[in-house]
RNA sequence: UGGGGCGUCGUCCAGUGGUAGGACACAAGCCUUUGGAGCUUGGUACCUAGGUUCGAAUCCUAGCGCCCCAGCCA
């Protein structure tokens, strides 16, 4: 007899076969393959512009475009909807094509550029010219915004919505030649004025802009608008279920209409929610301004919610997927909890990373009945998550360096690591017990004389004593020295953008996000590691190489803190409370 | 104000007429040579008010609240 299953159509538990988690769009596409429509193909793509670094909420929407291709065996393009010159490069192109991949998302040969239709939406602006459902209108910027209306009031047609085919068929044809100057003349639609839909009053197709493009150089000095390339570009791929954000919602209804009068393959538009994360601004333009204006080292800054950000401070792609699967998709305007990530994090980081000893703040231990000549090796496990990443030797001697968070001279209730007459033991080495406190002038602890127990190596005491606390440490003279950078969450709010009127969300960023701590004291098996690298530094949480690091001098990225009780605990005796408020850097 | 969208534990997501479930977070406990990891247990969540029904988170009606739209940005 089997054992009753739990049912449920939420996220697998680990170890369970990955089934996709069910959601309104799976079900739409589910019903389309039912349905036969597009002949039971699925085509999805991500469309991003080139204008700024990809973000954690551009990995929300690779995921879910490439995941439902990649089910339901059909395709998945990249495109670059790449309409506006003045703000768009190719090195935002570039960096978004690593992050893609790196994300694990595969395109195979479909790369695409909403540039390279350009002639075609230029052929299809004609042939709505000369259906009588597009005109060139010579009013400015200003009046186009005045004909618009509000949105309780009706718009007014503009005064050149009746020139005649001919004329703009020539007009067009001359702001393509460069005849006019930027902004003096554009296409429009000819739809509805009075719509309660502003996207349908008369909406532009082309302006006039005398810029380089990236990609397409100086061929072109009118450039298509986003509304009227975006959803012709889906139908030239053959997407059959186009998905973006929930403020196109509003703009389905112009696609729609583009695609009618030009009676091409239909896309079918399917909005869901962006990502919204506590802490966290997911914004490209502030993004932007937080590199520009230097709140941040760059557009890969540990801190940053950027692909790039992540890779650096050590997030894996692997990660980044759980995390997207677990968040699942709907239409409500939700916040996720930053803490959801960082445990995805965690997760993957415990079963990957090897474990070592590091000691970010050292404090000296002398161990006075220990041999002065004597190095013994330690045998340490490298990952207990994993059997198959062995062992190590770890270099023991005399002198140490243990953590200075790890010894109270007066240690408060609960607390019970090292203290003046306690003994705890030293992973995977002795039982030691602290002797004599030494202090400098100013008394502060500069160095503590201890005893050990040599009938207790490897840990444990013949006599089955028990010890409380197990605390990590460095031998002194064979540590290398790094440097360390702790991160916190950027801003203090769980909303960035609440401030107070006239304030900037920048007054909201936090100026602890990034501590550095130097001359922190590594085991020697650190040495020449890679940029990059994961360890787990023991009872302090996740770190990663950083490509800062130079031969001889290592620098660590603190992935992630690991949960840590004891700060828990003392935050509550301080009256903190334990969850709410700002969280801690170590 | 016109239009579009959305309201289920603290947070996110399921449940689409038949005992409201999962994850994260939180709390308590177990275990532990990482105060890690793991394991166990816990909690008055269906926006409100009417209605239909033997039975409503699900259907109907009326409210209320939140988000998006007035770029020649995407």
């Amino acid at each position: 007899m089997t054992t009753p299953q739990k049912i449920s159509g939420s996220t697998p538990r680990a170890g369970d076969s990955p089934r996709p988690k069910s959601h309104f769009i799976r079900d739409i596409i589910l019903r389309d393959i039912e349905s036969n429509k597009n002949g039971g193909r699925v085509h999805t793509r991500f469309p991003p512009e080139p204008n700024g670094y990809l973000h954690y909420g551009h990995a929300k929407s690779i995921h879910l475009n490439f995941g439902l291709a990649k089910e339901f065996g059909g395709k998945f393009n990249l495109r670059f909807d790449d309409t506006n010159p003045l703000k768009e490069e190719m090195e935002y192109i570039e960096s978004i094509i690593e992050d893609v991949r790196w994300l694990g998302a595969d395109w195979e040969d479909r790369l695409f550029y909403a540039s390279d239709y350009f002639e075609q939406l230029y052929a299809w602006a004609v042939q709505l010219i000369q259906a009588g459902k597009a005109y060139v209108c010579d009013l400015t910027a200003d009046q186009v915004r005045e004909y618009r209306g509000t949105l309780s009031q009706p718009g007014r047609e503009s005064p050149f919505r009746g020139r005649g085919v001919e004329e703009n068929l020539a007009l067009f044809e001359r702001m393509r030649a460069g005849d006019f100057p930027d902004g003096s003349r554009t296409l429009r639609a000819k739809i509805d004025m009075a719509s309660p839909n502003l996207n349908m009053r008369d909406p532009i197709l082309y302006r006039i802009l005398h810029a380089e493009h990236p990609r397409s150089g100086n061929k072109w000095c009118i450039y298509p608008t986003y509304d009227y390339t975006h959803g012709q570009s889906d139908s030239i791929e053959g997407i059959t279920h186009s998905i973006c954000t929930l403020e196109f919602e509003d703009h389905r209804p112009l696609y729609d209409w583009f695609i009618e009068q030009l009676g091409i393959h239909h896309p079918q538009q399917i909005e869901f929610d962006r990502l919204n994360l506590t802490y966290t601004l997911l914004s490209k333009r502030k993004l932007l301004q937080l590199v520009r204006d230097g709140h941040v080292r760059g557009w890969d800054d540990p801190r940053m919610p950027t692909l790039k950000g992540a890779r650096r401070r050590g997030y894996t792609s692997e990660a980044f997927r759980e995390f997207c699967s677990r968040i699942g998709v709907s239409k409500t305007n939700g916040v996720i909890e930053l803490a959801l990530l960082e445990h995805c994090v965690r997760e993957d980081l415990n079963k990957r990373a090897l474990r070592v000893m590091a000691v970010l703040r050292p404090l000296r231990v002398v161990i006075e009945n220990y041999p002065e000549d004597l190095v013994e090796e330690m045998e340490a496990v490298n990952n207990p998550e994993d059997a198959n990443a062995g062992t190590r030797k770890v270099p023991f001697s005399r002198v140490l360096y243990i953590e200075r968070d790890d010894f109270r001279e007066d240690p408060p209730k609960g607390f019970y690591r090292l203290s003046p007459g306690r003994e705890v033991r030293l992973r995977y080495a002795y039982m030691m017990t602290c002797r004599d406190v030494i202090k400098d002038a100013s008394g502060n602890i500069v160095e503590l004389r201890c005893t050990y127990d040599p009938e207790t190596r490897g840990g444990n005491a013949p006599d089955g004593r028990k010890v409380k606390s197990t605390i990590h440490w460095v031998s002194a003279p064979h540590a290398l020295e790094a440097e360390a950078r702790l991160y916190d969450t950027l801003f203090t709010k769980e909303d960035p953008n609440e401030v107070q009127e006239g304030e900037d969300f920048t007054i909201n960023l936090n100026p602890n996000s990034l501590e550095i701590v130097e001359r922190c004291k590594i085991e020697p098996c650190l040495a020449g590691a890679a940029a990059g690298s994961l360890y787990q530094f023991e009872r302090l949480g996740y770190f990663c190489v950083d490509p800062d690091s130079k031969p001889g001098k290592l620098v660590f990225n603190r992935t992630a803190t690991l949960r840590d009780t004891w700060a828990k605990i003392e935050r509550k005796q301080k009256g903190q409370g334990g969850s709410k408020g700002l969280r801690y850097c170590t």
